[in-house]
DNA sequence: ATGGTCCCCTGACCGC
DNA sequence: TGCGGTCAGGGGACCA
């Protein structure tokens, strides 16, 4: 469900309703996610302002003073503010009311996560992680340097949280269509040039998918319930069979990586 | 180190 | 309408 653009814009929606916010209580309906939910994340949350709402990779970072909640909405989860009158729905599985809102995070398949760090920067689940790809250390020479003898494709590369955050299943079939790479070719045969187009193209599309609330499939809601309008905007992802944009070829689906991978064959070589 | 596979879990959808 | 099979936006754990 949430890729990085999702995640931002989840986090750009809750961060005014927490910011500076005192949580006077914390509940936890159903501790099972990917892991438990420590026992004492409430404590450390309640009775403490909220000082900022970051995002490293696809983790939502609720800071205060003695540390961060480490959030991670999964494949199935989100986040909302809903009213306070308005009833709990099946798997909102924490709650954090604040003064007009109540926080609610739902996740139906549980593969989210809320952790509790006292120094999350070192936390073994953010400390190894590759660089943001909207920031400026990423580019298309630090893709190039990285991938140097790997045989893995380039699709799976990209995908990889030690090379670069954020870039999932859809936003990299997007810009290797974009960047007109072939998702199958290994990474280590994919020239410097063509590398800085790729970074390009997934700055490009990342950074139109947060501009538009990005993109809904199914279920993704931001945290105000309204979808991401980057759906149009697909061009690869959820095409299998169509034409193709710039060649009218269809488009071809494959399995690359464990996971569903569309392109054109003809225009990625 | 690298690459490939396996899961965690629920719900939507499809074909019969 | 019901049922079984398949698939899904993530990513850590494990194995060779």
């Amino acid at each position: 469900m949430p890729e990085l653009p999702e995640v931002e814009t989840t986090r750009r929606g809750v961060a005014p309703w927490l910011e500076g916010v005192t949580p006077p209580e914390v509940r936890i309906h159903n501790p099972s996610l990917r892991w438990p939910i420590p026992a004492d994340l409430p404590e450390q949350l309640i009775g403490t302002p909220i000082t900022a709402v970051g995002r490293r990779a696809k983790y939502l970072l609720l800071r205060n003073a003695r540390g961060a909640a480490l959030v991670h909405l999964g494949m199935s989860g989100s986040l909302r503010l809903s009213p306070p009158e308005e009833p709990r729905r099946p798997h909102d599985h924490v709650e954090i009311p604040l003064a007009e809102r109540i926080l609610r995070f739902n996740d139906p398949r549980r593969f989210g996560a809320w952790l509790w760090s006292t120094d999350p920067e070192q936390h073994p689940l953010l400390a190894k992680l590759g660089p943001e790809p909207l920031e400026p250390d990423f580019d298309g020479d630090h893709l190039y340097r990285l991938s140097r003898g790997r045989r893995a494709s380039v699709k799976a590369f990209i995908m990889d949280a030690k090379i670069v955050v954020g870039v999932g299943n859809i936003y990299a079939s997007e810009a290797l269509f974009m960047a007109g790479i072939h998702p199958q070719r290994p990474a280590g045969r994919v020239g410097r040039a063509r590398y800085r187009r790729l970074a390009e193209a997934i700055r490009e599309v990342l950074a139109n998918a947060i501009e538009l609330g990005g993109t809904t499939l199914r279920d993704f809601t931001d945290s105000q319930g309204n979808p991401g309008y980057f759906r149009q905007s697909l061009t690869v992802y959820g095409r299998e069979g169509e034409p193709c944009h710039h060649c009218g070829q269809p488009l071809r689906h494959r399995v690359i990586g464990q996971r569903g991978t569309v392109f054109c064959s003809r225009c990625q070589r």
